[in-house]
DNA sequence: ACTTCAACCTGTAACGTTTCAAAAATAAAA
DNA sequence: TTTTATTTTTGAAACGTTACAGGTTGAAGT
């Protein structure tokens, strides 16, 4: 029972294993990354207190926690992820679904942020889990739940009656959307109020004495195509204005299908006098198709653009935008998911941002 | 020895443990997610056997190979990645190490779409793991290298004399910059040429009779200052021109501050008559500044851009934009940290892309 | 002195995987 | 047949963690 300790350079002590031949001390210096085991050598406890002492239980002495955490402290001793997971089957890992044929805009970055700042001071990491528009979106959720690779999802791109919802609801699985449903569920979500937005960009280009409007809006699949509409919608059936439909376009398609199809419109008898735009980038091709038809931005034309970065007043100043905070949308998501996941009460876990300083004209 | 398989719901199975009482079949379902015990339990073979098969081991019997594979395959197995990486110390896992004051502009979510295509058909999973260009970039290098959280590392924003590199490299850590380094050490890379990209933006201003040039640059501690700078400074000699610098702000400050100090500069008598630009959202707040002191595009002054997006020639035609391709960057800088950890020659795992197409006046 | 009880601590087992050393089965050689 | 290779399969151990079911203590109650 008492060899000469080896030197302290990891938990390679195993003096109670009596049927290995205790010859080499194993001289190969392993990684040396201190464990439960390290710590339970060094206080001369056993794990099982070690582990309990340093998340708190309650049947540990205050001395005996006290000291573990501080040798725990001084060694630099993190909790191996793989042994926790294994064991517990809690991954701490958060996983942000993403649809790869996204849009440039910022949107992404920004909402990772956001994420990353709410994970920060928590042992959750972020993994990026990407799947494209034009495979089953339900695909990637469904990896992720049934290979248990995360504790809660984020995902975006929310549809009314989402069958990624659906399922994770069935399999109990924690999660925040990114826009509302319309299902009849309550679930972790957080969305920017488009409906209001849209209500007062209508609202904002009536005072400026626009008459026929367009909305160019999201693809109708997704909920919040339905909020911005109806905003849009009530709005000018309240300030007594027309809609200039543009069919066949969306936010989802490209820059050069939206500046083409802008052109195309512009140039008719009847076009619109004022537009209602949904996201930045899609503003500047609005922009160009506009201008591609000879018409001036203030003067023939006003547009009200979303945008999550601060681009648009720099080249045209006439725009009037209204900041959408993607960042701080990540940083809800991540805030809901890990409530969700927490068990907290979903009420709790629902928020809606107002569009805020809206609608200064900040030409300068 | 003999009493009734439990059905067939999972791994539930332990016959051999010979002092466990059989009592009862353990009614309660688990999650039922199959392991190599279940595989094994349904092939008679024994766990290793299933293990060895599943990654073809050459000791393993072509009939049972195939055998397992199937039946693998069958019931949906998929290895527990908590198990693997326990046990292995192998992760699957790369991480992308993020400056979270980064500037908008697509950047990020590009990279983040190259390397998850780089990624899909692996069993790699991409991590994102922030810091603030504020705190110590070598923070969060040493947390992922420190507690295994990864196997390879990507990192951005590479200096001359990168600690980060220098660190990766002490511990034999994987890794993959984007951006090059000047240590005298050879890593795999990925970078843009920015030398050359530069020198070319000078010729196509010097082409069109521009004289006095200045450059937008990277801040100067990060290696693609320097290539940049001399590429701009080679060709401006080459040329016969002269520079005018912009001193005290880089592509890192904000929009505000590079318009503010442009439109000073372009008050100033001795201003330039074209720019080069490294990034594209920088040169909004190039325009938008030169425009402020009643300068014109194409007229008073020219300016060649980078873009990662495609954004800029909608509002301003008259840019010269060169496209950088940063999903590329993104998907070859996944190839090469998974072939840094494969161990592959590093010769293979350095590239560098060419500024492309470049330099064509798309105005329209 | 004996039991009882709480407070504190501990070894064992298990999560799913791979590696090790060795056993069983088969084929080849004698 | 027996011996010797060779091929194929195997149980046990270990990675680091936590849950479970017991142990030790020492003090309090009787």
């Amino acid at each position: 029972m008492s060899h000469a300790h080896p030197a302290l350079t990891g938990p390679d002590m195993d003096e109670h294993t009596p049927d290995t031949p205790v010859d080499e001390p194993e001289a190969g210096s392993d990684q040396g990354r201190p464990t439960l085991k390290t710590i339970a050598f060094m206080t001369g406890l056993g794990v099982t207190t070690v582990s309990r002492a340093l998340k708190d239980a309650p049947e540990i002495g205050a001395a005996t926690r006290k000291r573990v955490q501080m040798i725990a402290r001084q060694i630099g001793y993190r909790p191996n992820r793989a042994g926790v997971r294994l064991r517990t089957g809690k991954t701490n890992v958060i996983s942000l679904i993403l649809d790869t044929e996204e849009q440039v805009g910022g949107f992404v970055s920004d909402i990772i942020y956001g994420i990353s700042e709410a994970l920060a001071k928590t042992s959750y990491h972020l993994i990026v889990t990407p799947y494209s528009r034009n495979n089953d979106p339900l695909e990637p959720v469904r990896y992720v739940v049934e290979t248990g690779s995360a504790d809660g999802i984020i995902i975006s791109r929310t549809e009314p009656d989402d069958k990624r919802v659906r399922y994770m609801i069935e399999h109990g699985f924690p999660f925040a959307t990114h826009g509302r449903t319309d299902m009849g569920i309550n679930h972790p979500s957080h969305d920017f109020d488009n409906y209001e937005y849209a209500a007062q960009a209508v609202r904002k280009l009536a005072a400026l004495g626009r008459r026929r409007l367009t909305l160019l809006a999201p693809p109708s699949n997704l909920s919040y195509y339905h909020h911005m509409r109806d905003g849009f919608a009530d709005a000018v059936a309240e300030c007594g204005l027309i809609e200039i439909p543009m069919n066949g376009v969306t936010l989802d398609h490209s820059i050069q299908e939206v500046r083409q199809k802008t052109a195309q419109l512009m140039r008719r008898e009847l076009r619109p006098d004022g537009f209602v735009s949904g996201s930045g980038s899609s503003t500047f091709a609005l922009v160009a198709g506009t201008e591609d038809a000879g018409l001036e931005l203030g003067r023939d034309v006003d547009i009200v653009s979303k945008q999550s970065s601060k681009l648009l007043h720099l080249l045209r100043p006439k725009i009037f935008a209204v900041d959408e905070n993607v960042r701080l949308a990540g940083f809800e998501l991540a805030r809901s998911v890990m409530g969700s996941i927490a068990g907290k009460d979903i009420a709790t876990l629902q928020t809606l941002s107002k569009p805020g300083d809206a609608l200064q004209d900040k030409q300068g």
